[in-house]
DNA sequence: CTATCATTGTGAAAGAATTCACAAATGATC
DNA sequence: GATCATTTGTGAATTCTTTCACAATGATAG
């Protein structure tokens, strides 16, 4: 299989979304020109993008909208359900506990960890918050498909060590910091802080109009 | 000036960041190498992305941790406060009042909105959460920098649409939604369902060791 | 003062990603 | 069933990004 650009795999996943919403309005059929649109980038380019996986367009129709999202929920690896760990139980990591988005859309959050110890045995979201000293014991009982670090930067690289040897193979990062990682791991890193940085960036260095 | 890929700016507020905790540590000065290093990157590319903006360092020794620290900052935009409002009183929206991360950069959230009644005059984190009704007038009253959009996908549009009539050009949007803009006005989005996603691609299409 | 070593800054080369542009296919219409 | 209007799929061209590689510079030691 070649290698796929993570800015296609990340274009699939945008036009998934439209693709589920035009299936929900019981739209039949999507042009390459519509989904473009709607994702902000050019028909051409959805269809290059499309192109890397095979052929599931009709020429002069454009695409079924219900066989397009099958075909787009399995390359994505969508078919299934994953379990998901959080490590980290403050602020974020609470709200991404609750946040409904991630069970709508396939990731349950079964476990959550954290090295304070006056949140641990506190229930939260009828989980039990356990001890992260525990985290080898509790992923070999439960092994689970991805870990959400929302520890501060300080703790991040050891347990992105605890959860590599526990035998996870992706990790969705929250801590401001560049983990290392075996290189059959692979890892995303949310940085909300640096978000706002490009926007300063943007802010101090638009040309043009007040 | 010209244009800089935002790639280079995110690497830039990267570079800062352990800049930053050189600083911190009393180290006076650093190679191109190992900025590289903490980076996850090559010391061409983090020359190459300081070349765009002028020569800083010295060769043979490499760069003065305080001085490029600063001209960063400066780059950046990051030589001020930015007035921030959050739209979306929900979880997400919550523990994004609540993270001390913005502030400590220079981000202040300065007021926060909601549709919902039941939200609407309740206290968060010490501000009123106010109705989105008075969006407008609360902008003219009280101008910010950045709106930071934190609403369910359908309202996010309309949301923007009164941001940036109240003159807004820099929005941060966490709705799975791809915002329709003016081209003075910038978008950064954050999009947590969809970095899930294209892990789900990787787990399903890493090729080799189990 | 000279030799040596480290490290920058940068054109040129290589590599990736995007856009162009058009032949091929399909359905609709008369 | 011939013609027209669409829209795909894709090689080629273009543009953007990263990497290479090396001359230029500065520090250091003897």
């Amino acid at each position: 299989m070649r290698k796929i650009a993570d800015s296609t795999v990340r274009r699939l996943s945008l036009y998934l979304r439209f693709l589920e919403e035009f299936e929900g309005r019981g739209v039949p059929t999507v042009s390459s020109t519509a989904l473009a649109q709607r994702g902000g980038t050019t028909s051409a380019q959805v269809r290059k993008d499309l192109s890397f996986f095979g052929s599931f367009g009709k020429r002069g129709l454009g695409y079924d909208v219900h066989e397009l999202a099958t075909t787009m929920r399995s390359i994505l690896g969508l078919g299934r359900r994953y379990r998901v760990a959080l490590v980290g139980a403050g602020k974020i990591g609470s709200a991404l506990a609750q946040y409904r988005g991630f069970k709508q859309r396939g990731f349950d959050i079964v476990s959550i960890f954290d090295a304070d110890a006056a949140k641990i045995g506190k229930s939260w979201n009828g989980m039990p918050v356990q001890d992260v000293k525990g985290l080898p014991t509790a992923l070999a009982r439960e092994p689970v498909d991805i870990a959400v670090l929302v520890t501060p930067a300080e703790s991040a690289q050891g347990v992105t060590e605890v959860v590599v040897q526990a035998g996870i193979k992706a990790i969705l990062n929250f801590a401001p910091i560049q983990l290392t990682v075996p290189e059959d791991v692979t890892v995303k890193n949310v940085n909300l802080a640096l978000e706002l940085e490009t926007l300063s960036y943007a802010l101090g260095h638009r040309n043009g109009d007040a």
